[in-house]
DNA sequence: TGATTTATACGAAAGATTTCGTAGATTATG
DNA sequence: CATAATCTACGAAATCTTTCGTATAAATCA
């Protein structure tokens, strides 16, 4: 069964998804190799993490042949637009300008990436 | 013991720091109070909560009185750098712009508050 | 074909988070 | 002072997340 779920992807859950938008769809056995290049995890591991997201309707699976193929079932920007959402709202009580300047000090951003994101501003208007 | 604690806070955990910034230090009834505005939570569970986030160093207790008194260990600026830099990391590969480009989709950013934003990156220069 | 390798399914342990009940101490009240 | 109200301590249940071992099915290879 296909249950519903409104809450927040874990973090394993996050890694997963980052890899298959990453990678396009791809089998348990390519996910699980990508996931060790930054922490060992065992195969079935990654298995069952991946037949949970299935179920919580997180992933879509082709299971139409013996190597099932998994794809994420939200695109990229939605999953940020959530994430980014629910941080607002949790750790900044909604403020946006605060949650940017945290941002902007939280990494070291290059003069070329500030200006993307000003003019990204720009075009904020509307 | 005093257990020393990288992790980010979790969920409830980012409710109780963000009360106690909001309303300065506290005892657990005046956090639970504030607490049940938006979720029905046990007195207990609260204090709980507390003592475990005491213990992990995300709390300073003054238990000089009969009530105690608890205060964040950490700064608000601080505790949103590092949940900002992990979703940076987690969610968006360390995309700072795009990050700031879901943030304003996130949620209807006024005017005012994108002018402040501008004059906060004319700021970020150096 | 028979042995080996590579899949999936699934139960369950291990860990972490969240919740709550109960016991016992301290304070407030009649 | 005695009773009631309020507080902390603490164990443990409930739930969720993460991990892994084992069983079994399908594919590959010698």
């Amino acid at each position: 069964m296909t249950k519903q779920n409104n809450s927040r992807p874990t973090d394993r859950e996050l890694t997963i998804l980052r890899i298959l938008w990453d990678n396009g769809p791809s089998t348990v056995r390519e996910v699980n190799e990508a996931m060790n290049e930054d922490q060992d995890t065992g195969y079935t591991t990654t298995l069952k993490l991946m037949q949970i997201m299935t179920d919580k309707g997180l992933l879509r699976r082709d299971d139409s042949r013996f190597k099932h193929v998994y794809k994420p079932a939200l695109t990229e920007e939605k999953a940020q637009k959530q994430l980014v959402g629910d941080l607002l709202e949790k750790a900044f009580s909604g403020s946006a300008e605060k949650l940017v300047m945290r941002a902007l000090s939280a990494k070291k951003v290059s003069a070329k990436e500030l200006s993307k994101i000003r003019k990204m501003l720009d075009e904020f208007k509307g």
